[in-house]
DNA sequence: CTTACTGCAAAGGATTTGCAGTTAA
DNA sequence: TTAACTGCAAATCCTTTGCAGTAAG
């Protein structure tokens, strides 16, 4: 994987540093979204000097790529994860803020539909359900 | 409308300000959405005195009170329009902004599934087409 | 070597909060 | 009368930017 995006980065004139190395296997390792500030948080631990910046210049520039996808949540928090955008979905926990993925087909339709009705040539969409996990559920979270 | 509203609001124990009722009317009046600091704009125009912090206060108690929705936009911007969430969805102009509503069915069965498969229990979803409106498309606009 | 990248600190923009005065009910 | 509401300014929070030094290629 890294040795894909690096060719990747490569091929777009980008360098490959320690830090960009370091947050692109955060998020890697993680499997879930994390918050810019998470992404430096988990970094600092192997990377301690690595500054608050540099991570966001990187999520941009891996978001840019296509290397990493961000999710516009509610709250107004901004969340990465490996992968492309459009590929699947969202189901959000309201009360624990964990993200899950799902794919669904059947958007293809809906989406000529609203190109025919609408006039727009579209480009993507989101789709997110928000709703209560299983644990925070039966938990004592609120 | 407003009097439907100024019953929701005393209802819930708010009361019934000539600023409450101005950014509402603003907000009706525009038919789209409107973000804040628009919103802050234009009842400037009728009311110069009215702060940045009670259009953002205010619009906290209409968004709570379900009397308008915020839309989650890409690029961060919350805006806001008349009526509840989760009866239309949303088709973003990524070259002008704008918003077009559109409704649709069968997200009910896709909910069903996710809760099934899930476990969660959903509570709403976001489903937004971004793309580009025919002016964007035939203009000159990038 | 060259120039993209980094860390730091300062700047920016959006939203929230504290407070004393105001006003709806 | 009185508690919710307002405007203002300051405070916060998140993100971006300027800059001089560093390092990838």
């Amino acid at each position: 994987m890294l040795d894909r995006v690096s060719g990747t980065l490569r091929q777009h004139g980008y360098r490959i540093t320690p830090q960009r190395k370091a947050v692109l296997e955060t998020i890697a390792r993680a499997g879930g979204y994390l918050a810019p500030s998470e992404v430096y948080e988990r970094v600092r631990r192997k990377h301690p000097s690595i500054g608050l910046a540099t991570v966001y210049r990187t999520l941009d520039v891996l978001k840019s790529l296509g290397v990493i996808c961000e999710i516009l949540a509610a709250g107004d928090v901004r969340t990465y994860t490996l992968g492309a955008p459009d590929h699947h979905h969202h189901l959000i926990c309201s009360g624990c803020g964990r993200v899950t993925d799902f794919i669904t087909r059947g958007l293809e339709e809906l989406q000529q539909r609203l190109e025919l009705e609408s006039g727009f040539a579209i480009e993507g969409h989101v789709l997110e359900f928000i709703g209560r996990c299983p644990d925070c559920r039966s938990g004592s979270m609120g």
